[in-house]
DNA sequence: TCGCTGACATCCA
DNA sequence: CTGGATGCCAGCG
């Protein structure tokens, strides 16, 4: 285990790239791994760092996919599998936590 | 150094 | 169930 001395940046996206296919994770659950609260701080670092990591396995509390990006993360859940329920919201969808939630 | 922003979480009405 | 308000954390100007 090369290192310890990684950025926060570096951590999130570790923790991102260890989420299975077919199981998500909450923003919340990966910044608890990195023993801090900031929810909102690993989104900050996939907004500008998640292109390199398969960003549509996070979600949000409540199985909501990204805001913004409920449309580019949709077929990515067909793709692994994961299950989801057709909802009247904007996104248009929710992810079944209960069934594919991801525990570290 | 200070203040604002943001792909969030949780609580209450 | 939905909506509004508050709290937490890290990055950037």
């Amino acid at each position: 285990m090369p290192q310890q001395p990684v950025g926060f940046v570096d951590a999130v996206l570790a923790v991102v790239a260890e989420i299975p296919p077919g199981q998500v994770a909450t923003y919340g659950d990966v910044a608890a791994v990195l023993g801090s609260r900031g929810a909102r701080a690993v989104g900050q670092v996939m907004a500008r760092y998640g292109s390199d990591v398969p960003w549509w396995r996070v979600v949000r509390a409540g199985g909501r996919p990204p805001a913004g990006h409920a449309e580019a993360a949709r077929p990515r859940y067909e793709a692994e599998g994961v299950p989801m329920r057709a909802t009247a919201d904007d996104d248009g969808y929710r992810i079944d936590l209960a069934a594919c939630r991801w525990r570290p």
